[in-house]
DNA sequence: GCAATTTGCCAAAACGTTTTAGTAAGTTAT
DNA sequence: ATAACTTACTAAAACGTTTTGGCAAATTGC
């Protein structure tokens, strides 16, 4: 018997070698191909070999050499998760809830994550990198930009990838994204229905799609409702935290005909909030954020207007849409997260059953 | 020439075929091994070949793959990092800041982050499953309890790891840390030095060390200075963010010989501040907490008592350490990162520069 | 000028799997 | 009773590296 050959490699008599596939043949008197069909649920082994082989491999402990396995299958099992060393989008929490999903759908499907961050000033090595040297099946990309270089590279690769939001080319490839420009739409028109007439959007970075999609959304809404660009004064918040939703809702103030505030992001509002009724102004406050578990906000419940969706699902979704593609090699797919309103007290909501009237929404 | 055998398997005319180190051996007519040994660095190989090598490696696009070198070497380049799957640990957005030191350091030791989440009720499954399947060269152990479960498992099996955090066998193991028990030891007498006469100390989550261990140091400082733990009022939050700074802060200006509060976190500290002058009191506040680079707080400087400390710094430290272990088999050492005294202005800070009394610090 | 050493290269085995291309025995169809 | 299938198993090649052990040629030492 050949295959059988007795084990007299550089690791024979290591204490700490673990058992292999070889160890297991040799204790049922069976070929290492059988284990192999066995234990991989191949239909040409009978049921009771099959019984003893999962038996054995559980009693001895067997566990498959995973780098084998990749060599041999040129399946990894790996998806790679690619942060960006720049500040302003790494430190974002938002980040840790989309993870937070990710990782559980990733653990139900046997999928883990590579993580790693970009070299500066290079933003696609690391991608080049982890195709080239087999180290994952497929990547995760998170805040895209328009026209984003990741989403190209990958793109031209073919290297499934699933992207949470949207950018240009979103029809090529799957994505889970919530519906920014239509929860702005109908944020504002609220706002227009309930009788404001002057508003202040403060925004996040426009460089990412979320943000640009939003803008259009409240634009949009404004324009459909008679108003105009100059009937709204938007602001940008690099930083969602700290005090800039203060400062930024203390500069809205200072336009007395300024009634009601959209933010993009809960932090900001709750700060929002606290300056407007430090201010002693009568105005409305609406934001739409994820559902970030490390806050407890139910105390705000109906002060302000809150659309909400939860990252979490929105991470789950992505990694499920990314092994669809690994695995049986679907269509990519685009998938929008629902959201909900939570409307404060005391507002008129009607006009949120009407349909949006605007046609070609960046993103919807 | 046996070894320059023909490529007739599977994939020979697959045209996604990636080049292999015998592509490179029969174009430059070496045999394998001495490519693989000038790409190396073995000294047995000519300059002049081993330039040869190089640069052809360089223009046929050459990738070695990096599954036949992990089977070989039993050597992966991947640390494992294992999110709990709990909500109250994983949601920490400190976590991402840790997290952004690691991979930086990560990246330039040419180690990539495998990163998963547990199977709820198993803490240590994912740790045995990386082990036993070759998955990583070692583990990273975020936010660690006294006696944790996962630091026995890896003590167990002697596999390299690192923890950022200590708890009591933290001789045994390499990790990364702050001194808690310092800094609020100080914190503490300064407070007292300044007057004060009845605290109140909002900490956090005493399950895990670090908040166990500044709740040891305030009690020391206390007795060191003859008062005692009736002295203190002490509050445990487990949402550190949201609206539990001002509700505890609330709570514990009830007392009203309480004239000074400190803060197991400068996001508490913040809101806590604003509900000490809501409330018209004087009272001083102190807050010991890690640099958070999506916050700007620099608008509070000066007007409460920070103490801080980098934990990016904390996080390429921590796998700087876990490196060296994986490639050097060196012994575990311990870290404690220094943290920066940013004294309110109007205070003594005198006291600051006498040595600590408490010999039996549980974490310095 | 010859032995000893160094230099530069290589064949083959090994790592632990999966997969291909079978085969021998048992079963069914005619 | 024989041909045609089916069932249950297997030998060997393949995946792409690293490492061992060795060997011929060039260099050095005396």
């Amino acid at each position: 018997m050949p295959q059988d050959k007795k084990l007299r490699g550089r690791r024979a008599n290591d204490p700490t070698r673990s058992v292999t596939i070889r160890d297991l043949a040799a204790e049922l008197g069976l070929s290492i191909t059988t284990i192999s069909r066995a234990l991989n649920g191949y239909a040409d082994v009978g049921e009771k070999t099959r019984k003893r082989v999962t038996e054995a491999a559980v009693k001895m402990g067997y566990r498959p050499n995973r780098n084998a396995q990749r060599l041999v299958t040129r399946r990894t099992h790996n998806i790679g998760w690619v942060q960006s060393d720049n500040d302003r989008k790494f430190v974002d929490p938002h980040f840790v809830e989309v993870m937070a999903g990710v990782l559980r759908g990733a653990r139900s499907g046997g999928y883990d994550i590579l993580l790693t961050s970009d070299t500066p000033g290079n933003e696609v090595g690391v991608y080049e990198r982890y195709v080239s040297d087999n180290s994952v099946d497929g990547f995760i990309i998170d805040l895209p930009r328009e026209d984003d270089p990741r989403i190209s590279y990958l793109l031209e690769t073919g290297r499934p990838f699933a992207v949470h939001g949207r950018e240009a080319r979103s029809a090529a490839y799957g994505w889970v994204d919530i519906d920014n420009f239509g929860n702005f739409y109908n944020l504002t028109r609220l706002m227009l229905a309930n009788g404001h007439r002057r508003l202040a959007f403060i925004n996040g970075d426009e460089h990412f799609t979320y943000a640009l999609y939003r803008r259009h959304g409240v634009l949009a809404a404004l324009a459909d409702g008679g108003f105009g660009p100059g009937d709204v004064h938007i602001y940008n918040s690099l930083h969602p935290m700290g005090d800039a939703g203060s400062r930024l809702t203390e500069a809205a103030l200072a336009d007395p005909a300024v009634t009601a505030i959209l933010y993009s992001s809960t932090l900001m509002a709750v700060e929002g909030h606290s300056a407007v009724q430090a201010s002693g102004r009568q105005v409305d406050v609406c934001s739409m954020d994820d559902e970030l578990h490390y806050i407890d906000l139910s105390s705000f419940d109906g002060h302000f207007t809150k659309v909400r969706s939860s990252l979490r699902d929105a991470g789950a979704i992505l990694i499920g849409e990314l092994i669809d593609q690994c695995e049986t090699a679907a269509t990519p797919r685009g998938h929008v997260i629902p959201s909900t309103f939570d409307v404060a007290e005391g507002l008129d909501s009607a006009v949120l059953q009407q349909p949006i009237r605007t046609s070609a929404a960046p993103s919807s």
